[in-house]
RNA sequence: GGAGAGAUGGCUGAGUGGUCGAAAGCGAUCGCCUGCUAAGCGAUUGUACGCCCUUCAAAGGUGUACCGCGGGUUCAAAUCCCGCUCUCUCCGCCA
């Protein structure tokens, strides 16, 4: 969330980047509600100041054995006007705290504007298409002919969106995800960690799922417990109320888990194959950054990622997302589009952002300065690194033969027990 | 699932209705002392939200709230009552 400090000095400028991300908020509303927060705040803390006063009074003369019940009366009805107060008091706050909680996070200055998608700027691309002498298939066709994915049968054991994975198939998603584990915490300083993919609804508003999104997290019936989208949840809300030290930052944390998505609003969307799932599994990096620094961790989050696919062979494009197609709670976010030949399209396979302290301020996750022990919001960031299902779809496609069958990547041979090609 | 104990500041831990934002100790920071280190001495040491001051901010001043969370009783709650959450111990069950 944003400030409400900076929100009520700047709202021209909230405005202004509210406008620019297609946003419409009745900034007038959060206005009125917070002038009339601090005219009753005002109200009451002078009525308390005055009760603890007289209280104080009364304790004395009660010592004294003296008389007192004047004052006592007097503060009977001080009292009941603290409790009116204090009730209004309490409904503009809730009025106020959701209005706070479904504002975006501001875009950061570099990024582009633009009205969807298609206004992406391609910041980089690595590799080439690769060319094949017949017509490439896409991955399901792959995987069903190798009978190493199995969609009919992952529908009937929970429905639409499940898919069953099969011998080297099941055994080529986990070597994926182990390789990206690997490579991570070896190459690139990560710690390893593993969190619960169940969370409470404290961690979902955190980083920004809730209240908003609700309609698109798993729920456990009768119980306060969600299904984590992303292990950006649980991973970010490690640190949740907490201060920092100072010399603890950067944390650099990656986390495999599966993630859960209900998918509401993506009816016949990439209905066939592992693109769209509602449980896919994927490896998360997760940053906590001094303010100062976090555009430059942003870029290696997202090199982090980039370096999978480099080390994987596949093709692929960095675009930075405009003000249009920017997430909830991000301020910059850099997208890496794999090459699908049998799509023949890019797709995204990860998504790296800086949420500055949007989350931070909502998980309330703050850091003291060393030299002046100040206490400040740290930044979060974090990029998949990467979707796995995903990265199973680039390499089937990307690595077919004419025969149907695929060759692994040499990165990948020593986690598949020296595999080096799925045959029928 | 059953029985019991507990939750207080960075940490340990005292506090059973008013003088408690909270003793004491530890830790940390600053200063003094000291040939250096240690010891010793002194001071400081929470967060949030308002208001005043200030061009803004910081600093400073001032007020309010916060002793797991939420409600209640009372002129007054860390302290009494109710509900919840979490932690620990024992029993049962269990991968």
């Amino acid at each position: 969330m944003l400030d409400i400090k900076y929100l009520r000095q700047n709202i021209d400028v909230v405005r202004k980047k509210m406008d620019e991300r297609g946003q419409k908020i009745d900034f007038d509303r959060f206005l009125e509600l917070d002038a009339k927060r601090r005219d009753i705040l005002q109200s009451v803390e002078t009525l308390r100041n005055e009760r603890n006063s007289v209280s104080k009074q009364v304790g004395e003369l009660k010592k004294q054995k003296a008389d007192a019940s004047a004052l006592i009366e007097k503060m009977g009805e001080v009292s009941s006007k603290i409790k009116e107060y204090d009730e209004s008091l309490r409904v503009i706050e809730e009025d106020l705290n959701a209005f706070v909680m479904i504002v975006p996070n501001m875009q950061h200055e570099s990024v582009p504007q633009g009205q969807g998608s298609e206004d992406n700027p391609v910041v980089r691309v690595w590799g080439e298409k690769p060319v094949f002498d017949f017509e490439p298939k896409q991955h399901f066709d792959l995987g069903e002919n190798l009978n190493i994915l199995d969609f009919a049968r992952g529908a009937k054991i929970a429905g639409a969106r499940f898919t069953v994975y099969r011998g080297a198939g099941a055994q080529l998603e986990r070597a994926i995800f182990n390789f990206m584990l690997d490579l991570h915490t070896e190459k690139h300083g990560y710690t390893e960690v593993l969190t619960p993919f169940m969370v409470n609804q404290e961690s979902m508003t955190g980083t920004g799922q809730l209240p908003k999104f609700k309609e698109d997290l798993f729920k456990i019936e009768g119980m306060e417990y969600y299904l984590i989208p992303t292990a950006e949840v649980p991973v970010t809300n490690i640190y949740r109320e907490e201060i920092l030290d100072e010399e603890m930052l950067p944390i650099h944390l990656v986390a495999f888990s599966p993630c859960f998505r209900a998918e509401a609003g993506s009816y016949g969307k990439d209905t066939r194959g592992l693109i769209r799932q509602h449980q896919f599994n994927k490896v998360e990096m997760v940053k906590f950054s001094k303010p100062e620094n976090s555009y430059d961790e942003l870029e290696a989050l997202t090199a982090d990622a980039e370096d999978v696919l480099k080390r994987l062979g596949i093709h692929y494009r960095t675009v930075c997302l405009c003000t249009a197609d920017l997430g909830f709670s991000s301020a910059k976010t850099y997208d890496l589009e794999a090459w699908l030949p049998g799509q023949n399209a890019y797709r995204e396979i990860s998504s790296c952002s800086n949420f500055e302290d949007f989350q931070a301020r909502r998980a309330s996750i703050r850091f003291r300065r060393k030299e002046s022990g100040k206490v400040e919001f740290l930044h979060t960031l974090n990029g998949s690194g990467l979707a796995v299902g995903r990265t199973v779809v680039a390499v089937l496609e990307n690595y077919q033969q004419a025969d149907g069958s695929i060759v692994i990547p040499e990165a990948l041979r020593p986690y598949m027990r020296g595999l080096e090609r799925i045959v029928p």
